[in-house]
DNA sequence: TCAAAAGTGTTCTTATTACACCCATGG
DNA sequence: CCATGGGTGTAATAAGAACACTTTTGA
């Protein structure tokens, strides 16, 4: 343990998997890289982390600086740091996930934002670094996480419809739900709040409004109450034991 | 972007939780702490993470330099990063947990195994560092983990009694469980093999032992199955919602 | 013969699934 | 009056929870 000036070598970058939620669609906000290494590759929002920064602060600063976007729901998912992965060193870099209601995203004149664009989580490909796995990492944990956590308010404007968060759902999960299930199951955890105004100028028979409770939530969550929409689990292989 | 090089002064390291399972009781293996800082205090077993190296092998080389164990169960769980947490710079550290059959445990003649000692989790106060925190993460993680995949069976010897298997799930859990509803539950998932052997030379009437099936569980994840042992969900806060 | 842990089923309750029709609006 | 999505209930099935006594061994 003598020659520790080895060690401080090193650089750390915070990644930034930006969700939204639009035309029932789930998105994530990639950036057009404007320099080698990656040149006009998409990549994910990140930088280097300041020397006297936290690693939460740089993964908001990020965020911000892009979309201008303050107190938005924020998640560390996990570390990457293979020895090759960055060109020009030794680079480890903390993923982390946001969501935003993509109706506040306002684009920032910032030059760095200039070339940011919503891309289908789906579809989004090719990218720089090991940003593929990354946002695979992430969008993996938001998987989990929507089940376990009324996290999917995040990517919803305040008031919405039950549709609407149905949709979330599936753009998460990649799944269908039933319509009548789903809506009990939600409803009968008593955190939604009927707000009893109604969707305007759409083409058929409006939908009533609700939003999430989130003083109810806290109340619960203090009384053990534990948020779960989980689906059926399936059993595979009933063979008798012996 | 232009002068990088500030940045490259940090360091990572990686720390590891350590657990075991002995007595009926997780434990957690700690190194008591020869030099400043933190001198006498105990610590996880962590080190830098060497230049040329990925972050799962260093913290595979942590655990192997103490215990002389390899093909471990280890797991990334969070990087700890707060600017003050290191006294001798900017330092982060990424920390796993690791599950080891601690009648495979060897202490090492290494000079570092020599003040290492197992605790109990639930015991384990008053650590180096922000370890306390680390550690409580770990457990946590492990908490969840545990339900969701078949991992308790990396903390047995490889012949192990229902009983044994419960005691486990209930030290991890901190809970008490069901004798006949956990045996219902376990064995019909099928990826118990009963041995046909008895336990030898206890003061009561033997238990049959079993192992993990890990060939089958494989074969089942591929079909889609998922291992679970969620216990009952809390329903709190039943008032009708208007 | 006692102490200690092994082993075993049933009933009740709760949660999950599958499923089809009428309603309200704008165009 | 048509197209579009909104809104609703019930029956069948599956999973989870609660619970007590007999068995086998060593001391």
């Amino acid at each position: 343990m003598t020659d520790l000036g080895n060690f401080f070598k090193s650089a750390f970058t915070v990644d930034n998997v930006i969700f939204g939620f639009d035309e029932g669609d789930l998105k994530v906000l990639l950036i057009k890289r404007g320099e080698e290494p990656y040149k006009d590759k998409w990549a994910l929002p990140g930088y280097f982390v300041y020397s006297e920064e936290d690693l939460d602060t740089a993964a908001k600063r990020v965020l911000n600086e892009l979309t201008g976007l303050n107190n938005v729901y924020l998640e560390q998912v996990r570390t990457f740091g293979t020895v090759g992965r960055h060109p020009l060193g030794r680079v480890i870099t903390i993923a982390y996930y946001s969501l935003v209601k993509i109706s506040d995203y306002m684009l920032q004149p910032a030059s760095i934002a200039r070339k940011a664009k919503w891309h289908s989580v789906a579809k989004a490909r090719d990218l720089a670094f090991d940003h593929n796995e990354i946002l695979d990492a992430c969008f993996q944990r938001l998987k989990r996480r929507v089940r376990s956590r009324p996290v999917g308010f995040e990517l919803l404007p305040p008031k919405f419809t039950l549709t609407e968060l149905q949709h979330l759902y599936e753009a998460i999960l990649e799944t269908e739900l039933d319509k009548r299930n789903f809506r009990k199951k939600i409803l009968s955890m008593n955190l939604l709040v009927n707000l009893k105004e109604m969707q305007e100028g759409v083409a058929h028979r409006p939908a009533r409004l609700y939003k999430f409770d989130r003083k109810k939530y806290e109340e619960f969550l203090a009384e053990g109450y534990i948020f779960d929409l989980s689906e059926s689990k399936k059993k595979v292989g009933k063979q008798i034991s012996d």
